[in-house]
DNA sequence: CAGAATCCCCGAAGATACTG
DNA sequence: CAGTATCTTCGGGGATTCTG
C-alpha cells in the first residue's frame, strides 16, 4: 500500500540541480568513461593502446564506450587509411571541458588514499 | 644500448593520476550514488523521502547504496527511536568534500544543457 | 516507516571466432 | 590492427511480500 507523505514536492531551484547532475552522468555512465577519457588526456591512443590502458576492459565494451563518447562529441576517431587500418582517438575541444571534473575527481582519490593509509586500519576503498 | 623508442608502459605520473580517478570511482560506482548525495546535499533525508526524490531508484537498490556510502563515511545514519521507527540519512563532513566534484557535474550538466538546446537539432543527452 | 527476504528476468558484459 | 558477430553466462536490479 503506499504510504502518503505528501511533502514539499521539491524547490524547483533543486530540482534544476539535480536535473544537470543526471545530465552530466546520463553521458558519463558505464564504468569506463571516464577512466577512457582520463587515459585519453594523456594524448591520442590507438585502439589496442586503450584496451591495454584501460586494464580490464574488453574489446567489445572498448567499442562501445568510444561510440557513445563519440556521439556525445566527446572523443574523435579518426582512421588513416594503412595496409593494416590504424585508428586514433583523441579528445575533442569539447570534451576537454570535462577536464575539470575529472581532474576534481583525480585530486579527491589522491587526498582520499592519503586518508585511508592514514587511517591505520586496513580499511580499503570499498565500494560494495 | 637501445636507440629504438621504446613503448613505455605507461609514465609512472600518468598510472598515478588514473589510479586516483579509480578509486574515486570506486566508491562512486553505480548509478544512483551521485544522485543521492545530490539529494542529501539539500540536507538530512528520511528513507522515504529519499526513494522519492532519487527518481526510478527501488527500496533495495536505496538501501544498498546508503550502505556503500555509509561504509565509506560519505553519508550518517541516524536511528530515532519513534513508534515507526525513523531513520535520517545525511551527509558527512567527510562527504562535503565530494562537493566540489559534484558541483563541477552539475555545473558541466547544466553547460551542456544548453549546448544541445542552442544546436538546433533535436539531438538529446545520448549515453547508449 | 525502514528495510530485509524472495523470486525472477533481462540485459550487461565476457569469451571466442571471424573479417576487411 | 580494429573491430564485428555470436553465443552464453551472470548478477544487477525490479516487483512483491513480510516484519519489527
Amino acid at each position: 500500500m503506499n504510504q502518503k507523505i505528501e511533502k514539499k514536492p521539491f524547490p524547483e531551484s533543486c530540482r534544476v540541480h539535480l536535473q544537470a547532475i543526471d545530465d552530466t552522468m546520463d553521458i558519463l555512465n558505464g564504468k569506463w568513461k571516464i577512466r577512457i577519457l582520463g587515459v585519453l588526456s594523456f594524448g591520442t591512443r590507438r585502439f589496442m593502446e586503450l584496451q591495454r590502458e584501460v586494464e580490464g576492459i574488453g574489446s567489445k565494451m572498448l567499442s562501445k564506450e568510444l561510440k557513445e563518447l563519440e556521439i556525445n562529441e566527446l572523443v574523435k576517431r579518426t582512421v588513416y587509411d594503412t595496409k593494416p587500418v590504424t585508428v586514433e582517438y583523441e579528445i575533442t575541444e569539447y570534451g576537454k571541458t570535462l577536464h575539470v571534473i575529472i581532474g576534481e575527481i583525480a585530486k579527491w582519490g589522491a587526498q582520499h588514499r592519503k586518508r585511508i593509509l592514514r587511517s591505520g586500519t586496513v580499511r580499503k576503498p570499498v565500494a560494495a
